[in-house]
DNA sequence: ATAATGTTTCCCATCATGGGAAGGTCAAGG
DNA sequence: CCTTGACCTTCCCATGATGGGAAACATTAT
């Protein structure tokens, strides 16, 4: 089976197949006598894998575990699942400061009048926070170093 | 003021100040007789500025738009207003993704044993969704398309 | 004078993904 | 048999925001 179907029934692009070959995801496919990559149901089955497992937003990397706990049939489910749930732990984590990001903008909005006048509390707290319009009582969360959260 | 209290003033690193005026975020910095940039107060307002609308998650070219707004005395508040709320949106949007895929993950791992045996549903229903020992009422979002959301 | 610290520019790496060029292959239809 | 079009190959480049590090020069402190 040529690329494009495999592609076409994985959901992963082909560019993408030949990235997770060359960065060693998923070894490397059989080759047809002239060159092309030749994949079967079994690669097929694999590829969806990884899809799905990119779905669920984990990284290539942690792909390549979830692969080899895939394909060891002795590992025990509790290593699947402990490696589920700290992933669980950084989506959340990730979705929190999102949502506080969002909490945060939203509280500068609400004490912007939207009209047509120039004054605006969303402006002028970017530009000195905690001297302009707005009431606040939420404290920063320690997103004050220099390494910063990833949007 | 050279680079480095301005950094330290401001809470962005030296390398991203030098990257945000090479890519026209912020002006040209003045230089010194010996080729060093040199900031003023205003300079560093100005970075506070862009470090504080980074935290909340504005990317470079909205904290552009954002600027251009600060300086305009003439623009209405709505304008800020509804860049504001735009992005709120989208950061909800973000966050809710990332809920989604925590969720189909603990709901997957809470039919996980988490023992020392071999059968886990999660690696079950990776290889082969719906076929697997998990319930599931829950529907997929339109993440299907080869243009996937970004974890 | 020398050592240490700061700054400059330039190149490279990240992570997952796509775009596009230049060239080879294959199948269908003339 | 030959053309056409769809497909495949590899290679390079770009994204966005950030950091690492080298080589060279400047400033400051000992």
């Amino acid at each position: 089976m040529n690329i494009g179907i495999a592609s076409r029934a994985s959901g992963v692009s082909s560019k993408m197949i030949r990235y997770y070959e060359a960065t060693g995801l998923i070894p490397k496919a059989g080759r047809t006598g002239s060159g092309y990559r030749d994949y079967t149901d079994k690669d097929v089955h694999k590829l969806r894998f990884v899809r799905r497992a990119r779905d669920l937003g984990f990284s290539v990397e942690q792909i390549g575990g979830l692969l080899r706990l895939w394909e060891d049939r002795t590992r025990a489910s509790a290593d699947v699942k402990r490696m589920a749930l700290t992933h669980v732990e950084v989506l959340r984590e990730r979705a929190q400061q999102l949502e506080e990001m969002a909490s945060a903008l939203i509280h500068l909005a609400d004490h912007c009048a939207g009209d047509d006048r120039p004054d605006c509390p969303i402006i002028e707290e970017l530009a000195a926070p905690g001297r302009g319009h707005v009431h606040h009582n939420h404290h920063h969360h320690g997103l004050d170093g220099p390494k910063r959260a990833r949007s």
